[in-house]
DNA sequence: AGCCCGACGGGGAGCGCTCTCAGCGGGGGT
DNA sequence: ACCCCCGCTGAGAGCGCTCCCCGTCGGGCT
């Protein structure tokens, strides 16, 4: 009813316990230092006043703010059409529950959003950013280079080698597209196609040139642009068919692609796995277990890149708060420039 | 380079521009009461020095935050395997970046961390939450209540009329199941199967309430509990072909489970729609249209609801900042205590 | 031209917290 | 038994901002 009444404060506290505020905020700040009875005596005062602290207070004096910021560029839909994002932002999420921080989420559409993402990265609000969604000339790695806030990407951002020494966490794209590859090949397959993703995106990239890798002269008329859509897929495969009707199999970049391949295949009395053997990438559940047959693909441990992201950073950040004048690019100073995780083989029914 | 440069402040600005700080503060929020040329000269130094408030010691005396929690309670892994949550973040999302607020993501699974976003909240570190996914004998609303957060429900909470006056965001779920039922029904479908959702959650008792509705005197045995997932689907579609051979529809609760039941139909030679019409519920787009035969569905508009959601909220805020002692409750007061969204039919090729 | 009123600008107090620094007391060493 | 040292506690000074209140200046009215 009253909660309109003052939150009590650690004056408050202090007072009821019978002790200063310096002691009550090392008790609450871990008790260190402080004797047995009186940690005792201050904590029944904490709950008995139901004390919290005010974060606004203690960002103020610390610069610190227990908080990060998860940035997704969001500029097509598709981000928000698998589970890919969620599963990512669940794994963030536990590894800053277990951290103490908060997750603070900003999606952007369009430029406008940029300037605003850019503001408030470098207005300090959090200690630092876990950036998503990378495409071509995404002017998002600049504004949080310009906004000095620790960042880890999400996917490898930049193009060739040239990663910028910023701190990545990626899946093996080119070494899962490699596996996929030869698990067509290892079944006999020859004529082998790729449907590939958007390809302003470097999962996408790599995923074909682990493709080339293995189909080292392929045709390229064996090579189909998609965007990592069911519609896209569907195109590209029929591109594919009219072009070379006498393909064994395809490898497409992503398990959605993949799901309108099938479609297209099926329609056109192809039979799968028999005719053409097809095998997808991403191992996103609810697409690739539904599809007719079960799609075979190549799995990424999503909610774990999420987490691995969300580690390093906020290791870079306790690094960067021990030793305050290693200062600057300190995540991204000392701390492995690029993880890439690996990608399993997910046998089903359709190759 | 010089990230570690400190941030000028306030004061650093009133010296550069020659004014004092409170008119340094003045211009800075609006610049009202304070006469152009001076307006001009602040606003410069603003931009030279690259001035950006120090949001700590604004919330610390304003005690607003622009910042609101959204909490997503997550006991089943169902919550991440479809795009119903991205889609009602990004509605939350846009509303809230039109309004200058942040969006804190706090995702939850399990008792800790229960007692973790009750201290989030009532540690005054937002403004506001929205809550999401509630189940039965959930203990999420009792916890808001007891932080004194204003806050606005996705989805009725609590059970019966009872809803504690508190402000939610529905979708019409009984009229919708009603409308799909009476298309069925249309369809000269006379033996109409329901497979429910999870039961402890209203949107499952409420559409299982309009299959009622419609079919009052439907046998017990044309309803099997399904829990809206793709396996639970599957079983509960089993059950109704070995209890009720005859049967020519059936209303999945949702999409998911529709799929489910598809597969099963289909597996057991049974012609969809010709022997048994099918509808889901939710018009999920990567299930509804990627099933064979694509799905007839009935669809509610996710991210309008978190649009919506957030803008109930932010209104509430806004008025209670306007007259302080309307105090508490106000955004529950006044408002309307649930917005029921409508939904519409998508007819497709399964019924 | 003088007076009053209104509006604008400046000074200062604190929001609630952390952290440094000094002081005090108790235990161990000699 | 004395002294020293260390470990614990308390006092106080801000962190950067907003906002209240008062002084001041300019304009309008008589």
């Amino acid at each position: 009813m009253t909660e309109s009444a003052p939150r009590p404060t650690l004056e408050a506290v202090a007072a009821r316990a019978g002790v200063s505020r310096a002691t009550v905020s090392r008790v609450v700040n871990g008790g260190d230092g402080v004797r047995r009875p009186l940690v005792e005596r201050v904590r029944r005062a904490v709950e008995e006043l139901g004390y919290v602290p005010n974060q606004a207070a203690r960002s103020l004096v610390t610069r610190r703010h227990d908080a990060i910021a998860v940035v997704v560029a969001e500029p097509e839909t598709r981000v928000f059409a698998d589970p890919f994002f969620a599963l990512q932002l669940r794994g963030i999420s536990k590894e800053l529950t277990a951290h103490d921080s908060q997750l603070v989420l900003l999606l952007t559409e369009g430029r406008a959003d940029h300037a605003r993402v850019g503001r408030y990265l470098a207005g300090g609000h959090v200690d630092g950013a876990l950036v998503f969604s990378l495409h071509l000339e995404d002017p998002l790695p600049e504004l949080v280079r310009r906004a000095g806030v620790p960042t880890v990407f999400g996917g490898r951002p930049g193009w060739g080698d040239g990663t910028g020494g910023a701190v990545y966490v990626d899946s093996d794209n080119r070494g899962g597209a490699r596996e996929a590859v030869r698990h067509l090949v290892g079944l006999g397959r020859r004529r082998i196609a790729h449907i590939t993703g958007a390809l302003d995106q470097t999962s996408a990239v790599d995923r074909l040139d682990g493709f080339r890798d293995v189909m080292a002269g392929a045709a390229p008329e064996l090579i189909a642009e998609g965007d990592f859509t069911p519609a896209g897929g569907e195109r590209a495969m029929r591109r594919l068919l009219e072009r070379c009707p006498d393909l064994d199999a395809v490898f497409a970049a992503n398990d959605l692609s993949a799901s309108g391949a099938l479609r297209v295949l099926r329609a056109l009395g192809r039979r799968v796995p028999e005719d053409v053997a097809v095998i997808g990438f991403d191992d996103m559940l609810p697409v690739a277990e539904q599809t007719d047959p079960p799609l075979t693909t190549i799995r990424q441990d999503i909610e774990e890149m999420g987490r691995l992201m969300a580690r390093l950073l906020l290791r870079g950040l306790d690094r960067r708060g021990g030793t305050p004048d290693s200062g600057e690019a300190s995540a991204a100073a000392e701390a492995p420039s690029g993880v890439v995780l690996p990608t399993t083989l997910v046998r089903r029914a359709s190759a």
